[in-house]
DNA sequence: GCCGTTTTCGGCCCGACTGTTTTCAGTCG
């Protein structure tokens, strides 16, 4: 896929641009149509010019740019900019605090080209004089420079939201602070976090700040203000907080929120009314009259939309669908009846299938599919089929004494490297769901793992396919596949794909998930538990979902026990 | 560079904090 390639050129023509001192409308032009290319299910490569066009921010030159990338794997004035502005000095912008204007200056006053330069001329005191740089930049500079070395991009948001929750709930015990929400890309449930932001209302936000800056948690203050201030933690994850009167909390959270692109695509709207919205509420620009902002749904009433969840704020067809009235009615966590991806003792799991069945109860559900590891997969004490058939066994008498729940025997079923199955049909047909995925020969080609991917999907007892890109955030990328051809084999075999919600898998991401819908591929939302705490996950697993505009009716695992297993039953028929 | 039931040209989202300034530019979200 040459799709985050491009975004990826694109960005950095943007970086360019602003060190150049460009047009900045032609710079976020550069932005916006990098971000749509990157959140595209479908590949550049394979979409003609009159469709690029029909993509939001691309127009008739940045179209035929993208085509002439892929054609020649080139693009002649992206190498000509590249050739003005060396490519080290578009790293000076990943340095915080410093911008196009300073990474100019930098470049013509010192001939600083890269980070280590700026490293170098920072330590020995040499960039004081400069225009607008003193003792205090030239330290910022170095202390920037330290944090990405450390800390460079985004982490998994796994990783992310206990951080945040320990803050906020640190915070909460505060009798001066009154509303506490956590905002930003985390409430949007994206699966990588750049930074945390959180929002509170209170009669004392000198207080609110006082107290956050000397949280346990915080291991450096970035800023302190009056209403708003960043720290960076103990892990290196930065938090933002902003304090707003109670009347401005809403439009504050929308604003918050984000995305980005999604506020602006609403201010633009509003200006088109005589509106105007800002982090305090959403106002007349004629009369100054303030319309609404403490709740958040305020906004979106007055531009006459209907409330807009905050995983779908993307501006990836979200107001378009709410203009028309065609949004989704996202998935909840109540909708869940039960878990498909569960393993067990018998394989690599913690715990009997008594604990399972516990637990599960415990968590409001119907049902859970035991789907130990294959024989193929020693490494995870994988079942031969004598002991995945004892298990069989085991389940099937152990259902007979069960009141109002349900366990479905299962297995995780390797696809082997040489896309054959792990175990033949005969073992198959005994079990009530199968799930198939891949653990191996990772690497192979695009062709070879959507072949042995569309192989799974043909076989009639293959009911879901598990974790189907093999990603691990921060890990592992994906593999190559044509997610397009497997989804396609899916939507005809009534295959479902698999939201594997584990916080470091995530895996369909957002995107795909969104093409399964629009498929008509069922999918569900599995935690692949090891340890009882494992089924916790789901949160994770339906944060996905929601972002792939997700709903109950698209989803096995919202199905009762009845119609589950009919399902499960159709495809073998 | 994109985009259009106000426009094919002239618009293009909005405000806080910092460090440097004597009123603001740069950066960030």
């Amino acid at each position: 896929m040459r799709n985050q390639e491009i975004a990826k050129v694109f960005n950095e023509i943007a970086d360019i641009l602003e060190i150049k001192g460009d047009n900045p409308f032609r710079i976020r032009a550069y932005r916006r149509a990098a971000q749509n290319i990157d959140r595209l299910a479908k590949d550049v490569a394979e979409i003609s010019v009159e469709d690029l066009r029909k993509v939001p921010g691309i127009g008739a030159d940045l179209a035929e740019k993208i085509q002439e990338y892929v054609k020649t794997g080139k693009l002649r004035s992206y190498n000509e900019l590249k050739r003005e502005v060396p490519s080290g000095l578009v790293d000076l912008l990943s340095v915080p605090g410093l911008g196009p204007k300073t990474a100019r200056i930098l470049f013509e006053k010192l001939h600083i080209k890269n980070i280590d330069d700026l490293e170098k001329r920072a330590t020995d005191g040499s960039l004081k004089g400069l225009p607008g740089i003193k003792a205090k930049t030239e330290d910022n500079i170095l202390k920037g420079i330290g944090m990405i070395k450390k800390h460079a991009g985004r982490f998994p948001i796994g990783r992310v939201l206990p951080v945040a929750e320990e803050i906020i709930g640190a915070l909460k015990e505060k009798s001066f602070v009154n509303k506490l929400s956590i905002a930003g890309s985390l409430r949007r449930w994206k699966d990588t976090i750049k930074d945390i932001d959180t929002l509170a209302t209170s009669k004392d936000p000198r207080k609110v700040m006082d107290v956050f800056v000397h949280l346990p948690q915080v291991k450096d203050v970035l800023m302190k203000g009056s209403t708003k201030s960043s720290i960076i933690t103990h892990e290196g994850i930065q938090v933002d907080l902003r304090v707003v009167s109670e009347d401005s909390f809403g439009a504050a959270l929308a604003y918050f929120t984000g995305s980005r692109q999604h506020n602006i695509r609403l201010r633009e709207m509003a200006v088109k009314r005589g509106l105007k919205i800002n982090e305090y509420g959403i106002f007349d620009v004629k009369t100054e009259k303030k319309l609404g902002g403490k709740h958040e749904g305020d906004i979106y009433k007055i531009l006459d939309m209907p409330f807009i969840d905050p995983e779908l704020r993307e501006n990836a067809g979200e107001i378009e669908a709410a203009i028309n009235g065609t949004l989704p009615s996202l998935v909840k966590l109540q909708d869940i009846q039960g878990d498909l991806h569960v393993h067990s003792k018998y394989s690599d799991g913690s715990h009997d299938l008594q604990e399972l069945i516990d637990a599960a109860k415990a968590r409001g559900y119907e049902y859970i599919a035991i789907t130990d590891h294959s024989k193929g997969l020693g490494i995870a004490r994988g079942l031969s089929i004598e002991r995945v058939l004892e298990q069989n066994e085991k389940i099937k008498a152990l259902n007979k004494k069960l009141k109002g729940f349900h366990l479905l025997s299962g297995t995780e079923m390797d696809i082997r490297s040489d896309g054959s199955m792990d175990y033949p049909e005969e073992v198959l047909k005994r079990l009530d769901t199968v799930i198939a995925s891949i653990h191996s020969g990772f690497r192979q080609s695009r062709e070879q793992i959507t072949k042995r991917l569309v192989s799974a999907v043909h076989n009639p007892y293959v009911s879901i396919i598990a974790h189907p890109t093999g990603r691990i955030i921060g890990d592992r990328d994906a593999y190559e596949v044509d997610m397009d051809s497997v989804l396609k084999s899916a939507a005809e075999t009534g295959t479902a794909m698999e939201i594997n919600a584990y916080p470091f898998r995530l895996d369909l991401n957002d995107i795909y998930i969104k093409q399964a819908k629009d498929m008509g591929v069922p999918v569900a939302v599995n935690t692949d538990t090891h340890v009882t705490l494992h089924f916790d996950f789901m949160t994770y697993g339906i944060g996905t979902a929601r972002r792939g505009w997700i709903e109950k009716k698209d989803l096995l695992n919202a199905l009762g026990y009845n119609v589950l297993i009919k399902r499960l039953k159709h495809k073998r028929s």
